[in-house]
DNA sequence: GGTCTTGCCAAAACCGGTTTCGGTCATCAG
DNA sequence: CTGATGACCGAAACCGGTTTTGGCAAGACC
């Protein structure tokens, strides 16, 4: 059986009130006896019960979690890790992760008002933040604590956690001008994404840090999937004057320019060099292995699973916002430039 | 705000009581006054707040899945269907799914008995079901709801959904006999997993439908991973009288395949035919595209949802068990033999 | 030495439900 | 006409917590 409040009492010879009260910190308990409680509540492993207290205090200690069906599948071979990591982060606090999915926007905010309105979730991750994102103009609106995988232009009221990847795609370029590339192409991700802006500043920034020009027609966007790469590569590799090496802001896409170029005769690494971003299994098994520059998702759901928490728990968003760096997985896709044109 | 019971026993001049009563279809409630309760729970929109039910119950109307981080990744592709399809199947009869992640055995019961100790869920999905499954033997002791994606021998209490991995097994084997194959070599995936039986089962009786004799050295076990294809079909490949053809029981295994022969300078296809099982996006991608049964991941979580929430609610294990088939992809991994030896 | 705080805890109400226990009324048999 | 029977619903207890209110004793103040 599981021991309750009134176990706690009645092993204690006080009221339940004040083991509530002494558990949840309140003034008006001696030092003495919170202390004498917090030992008990150790010793005989007591665990208030989550859905008990949240009928009074509307608070399960659970997260929430919506995946969106509509989204292109871009981001789900990392999905699993990225669970793990969020579930990881909420068990460390003794929260859960509460899943639901959506098929389209208005599904979807159903799906979230359902799940605040059943106290099924105190708050909310919002993964793939968009540059006008839906689910934020609501969240902020009414309230409710959420924190973004991704960054927001506007703002206000937002916590995230977010891996650099401006600073990647800079890095990208750096890697590629050091190998004597000058005509480096550039296929960025999705627009409507928070993250594309910045990957596309970071590539100029690259470049301009390189000393190099940006040739308009070398800056593709839009392109998330495996089909967009091979569209959009053919565009860069059918120039009169194409460019040498491709930074890619999406692993998928790249695997797509590595069919373009196997069709085209091109080697990965000699002819033609590329780099991306997102470390997935399928570059590491492309051949020759994708240069990219990894991402942990784990680490990425841990971190936004203990930010969200605080975040319910009160405090500001602008102290709740983390960034990390990529880390470089150097893996044969790059070689020097063939001829500096 | 929430329309609560009291609101609902205040717009029915009924007490709180009967409503829930009539609602829970207890017998001692006129059928017009049940009728009349429905009506106005559909007109204002009530919904029982499931974790105030619960402090009495029990239940919460969740349903738990704990990923198993140890294990292999092969089933992270298809975790973002799946989960997806559960949800919905959730949702479906107003349940939610909650996650949970753990990265051992001790973690891994430690973590099913918190979530049931607190109440986060009536029951659990059990994917990747083994032949020797620690989590059903728990559960089926403690008489705790659940249900495998995959089936048991050991079937008592066991409730499931599977597709039919040894009837796609047999076809594979079927097809290629019919292009004219005859060595044909089967990489098996891991043994500890209640699939593996079932498809090398359905690879023999494929083989003797065909008329075809199995020779031991053929037949490989225990792939289930790129690194492990490349491995088990170096082997297959090296032997003095390698086969024409081999059936990987995982779609991974075969791109592990495909990178041997490539090696090999054999063509996939002409020289060397493949037919796997999953049906995932990278065999699709891979050159050619690999010929597979697709699993509807989706499907299957929306059937688990719904054959679970009936568990919970009672229904006999046994009464709860459904298989579909794997449906055949023709991509292009397959093709005539070339000599008939 | 009486009053006023203050510190500390008990008592009781409450949250939104479920479930047990009675009580009323119509019906029906005797 | 009376007593028993059932159908139906209200009253109240309960679940495991939180929060408000109340009260007592010790110490501070004048």
């Amino acid at each position: 059986m599981r021991v309750t409040i009134c176990d706690m009492a009645d092993a204690l010879g006080l009221t339940k009130s004040t083991v509530s009260r002494a558990l949840n910190g309140y003034p008006d308990i001696s030092a003495a006896t919170r202390l004498r409680v917090k030992r008990m509540a150790e010793k005989l492993n007591y665990q208030p019960l989550s859905h008990a207290q949240a009928i009074k205090t509307g608070r399960t200690r659970s997260l929430g979690l919506v995946l969106q069906l509509s989204d292109h599948d871009a981001q789900r071979p990392f999905l699993a890790e990225f669970l793990a990591g969020l579930s990881a982060g909420a068990s460390m606090e003794n929260h859960t992760l509460t899943v639901a999915s959506a098929d389209n926007d208005t599904h979807l905010i159903e799906t979230f008002r359902n799940l605040l309105r059943d106290g099924k979730a105190d708050g909310f991750v919002l993964p793939r933040v968009m540059v006008d994102d839906l689910r934020v103009n609501m969240f902020r609106d009414a309230n409710v604590p959420f924190v973004l995988y991704g960054r927001q232009d506007n703002a206000a009221g937002c916590a995230w956690f977010d891996v650099r990847g401006e600073d990647a795609m800079r890095d990208a370029v750096l890697h590629l001008a050091g190998l004597g590339h000058r005509r480096i192409g550039f296929i960025n991700g999705g627009l409507i994404y928070s993250y594309a802006g910045l990957r596309r500043k970071g590539f100029m920034r690259g470049m301009a840090k390189a000393g190099l020009a940006v040739a308009p027609e070398l800056v593709l966007e839009n392109a998330v999937t495996f089909d967009y790469g091979v569209f959009k590569g053919a565009q860069l590799l059918d120039l009169a004057n194409p460019p040498t090496a491709i930074v890619c802001a999406v692993d998928r896409v790249a695997l797509g320019v590595y069919r373009v170029a196997a069709d085209r005769g091109l080697q990965i690494g000699s002819d033609l060099s590329v780099i991306a971003y997102d470390g997935s299994q399928e570059g590491a098994h492309a051949r020759p292995p994708l240069t990219t520059f990894s991402v942990d998702n784990r680490e990425a759901g841990v971190r936004l699973a203990t930010l969200l928490i605080r975040r319910v728990r009160g405090e500001p968003a602008e102290a709740l916002r983390e960034t990390a760096a990529a880390t470089f997985s150097e893996r044969g896709s790059t070689g020097p430039a063939r001829h500096t044109q």
